[in-house]
DNA sequence: TGTACTGTTAAGGCTTTGCTAAGGATCGAG
DNA sequence: CTCGATCCTTAGCAAAGCCTTAACAGTACA
């Protein structure tokens, strides 16, 4: 199915990790520190990485951050319950996903699939195109009449978001959950300000859209311009 | 199944519906206290939260509105029997479905198969068409004869739940139940006016209606034009 | 013809949204 | 390591839109 490396310094778990997703076709490998689980990743080159933040050796989120410099590998961390600060930051440090321990195997698979499905997804081949606006998202790039927009990582991010559910409406809470990666916590004052630069990089104001769709009470949406 | 988190301070209750849920396959995490409570739910990032209104350490209701602030996970909200009142302020502070205690096993299983099948099916759903008036939930847009209607968030919420039920009368206390989630309080009244806008907009009249007809004496019904 | 129910309009208060600006964090260059 | 640039978040105010209430008009039915 997929290459996945578990790094976790508790032999139980990790033996119990490794079983499971051995068991569902997966070709796992383990490390049980740090500096060894570096080395297997790069030497590996997984379709996913399972990292426990607790790790005795090196901090977690220090590794994290280290195989986020050589990789845009998936990343699901797992935590000890009582930690989940940890849990933010490490999603804002490049994490796909969390894991609380003491986790359930059937929480793990559904962990898993989620992260490969999204991953195996992701490379969209075509850039999408919403009238004169064509989002490239290999190239990381959006562009307006041919004109390329100088969009920062979290415009472009939304603006993907919302343009790879054109027509639908997306609430505020969703978006951070999704393009901010923070299902829990967040302002939703924050979306509301990067849609405001949104817009004015679009050249258009929240009275006179052409794009970007405020539903009131709702959330916001991408539509074909009329 | 789905995550579930229950918040009770009362070990048995706790425990019995911990049991249930698990037996369905859910899988369960459980908490005595709100702050617990709060820590879980973020920690978590369950599919359903089972909420006591009667927490020792904090007010029930403000533990559901922290939740809400932080997410748009489904609550089901339990109170003691004769906290009535207590209901609808929770229902309005944005809780799903309630329960009153003392309650059956097969009574919260119901609950909670029903809050789940809503919230994992409310994102789909084709878009209803009557006649030439077409309501698209996930676009949250209204037409009549191609040509986009203007609704305010209650207007659209009412068409498209008239619209779900069309030929069937409803009521108008059913409509504050279902649509205003009030199902104690609220004045009817209030439904009447949004009819009228929502007739208005239809371009119609009470007197010479194609889609909304009233049933005197009972309530109101959508209808495929003749 | 009276009564109860329904239709419509207007006004006020409240919530949500739009936008600007400031502070702090992060990252890269030198 | 330091400086500079960029970016993100937060706070706050202004503006827009919405919901409810109230009041009055109209209508069916006994």
């Amino acid at each position: 199915m997929a290459a996945v490396v578990i790094i976790e310094d508790e032999q139980r778990i990790r033996e119990l990790a490794a079983k499971a997703l051995a068991a569902r076709g997966h070709e796992v490998h383990t490390s049980a520190t740090a500096m060894d689980g570096l080395q297997t990743v790069i030497g590996s080159s997984p379709d996913l990485v399972i990292l426990d933040l607790g790790l005795p050796d090196l901090d977690g989120m220090e590794l994290l951050k280290m195989i986020r410099a050589v990789s845009d590998v998936p990343v699901i961390v797992a935590t000890a319950r009582g930690e989940e600060p940890d849990i933010v930051l490490s999603l804002n440090a490049g994490a796909d996903d969390h894991l609380v321990k003491p986790f359930s195997v059937e929480q793990l698979e559904a962990r898993v699939r989620a992260v490969l499905r999204r991953a195996s997804v992701a490379p969209r081949g075509s850039p999408v195109t919403i009238g004169a606006l064509v989002i490239d998202g290999a190239a990381r790039e959006a562009s307006l009449d041919g004109e390329v927009l100088e969009l920062s990582p979290k415009e472009f991010d939304l603006l993907r978001y919302l343009a790879e559910h054109t027509g639908e409406v997306i609430t505020k809470r969703r978006l951070l959950a999704e393009v901010w990666r923070q299902p829990y916590g967040g302002s939703e004052k924050t979306v509301d300000v990067h849609l405001s630069w949104l817009r004015r990089k679009l050249g258009e104001s929240a009275a006179d859209s052409r794009y970007l769709q405020t539903v009131r009470g709702v959330g916001i949406k991408i539509v074909e311009p009329t």
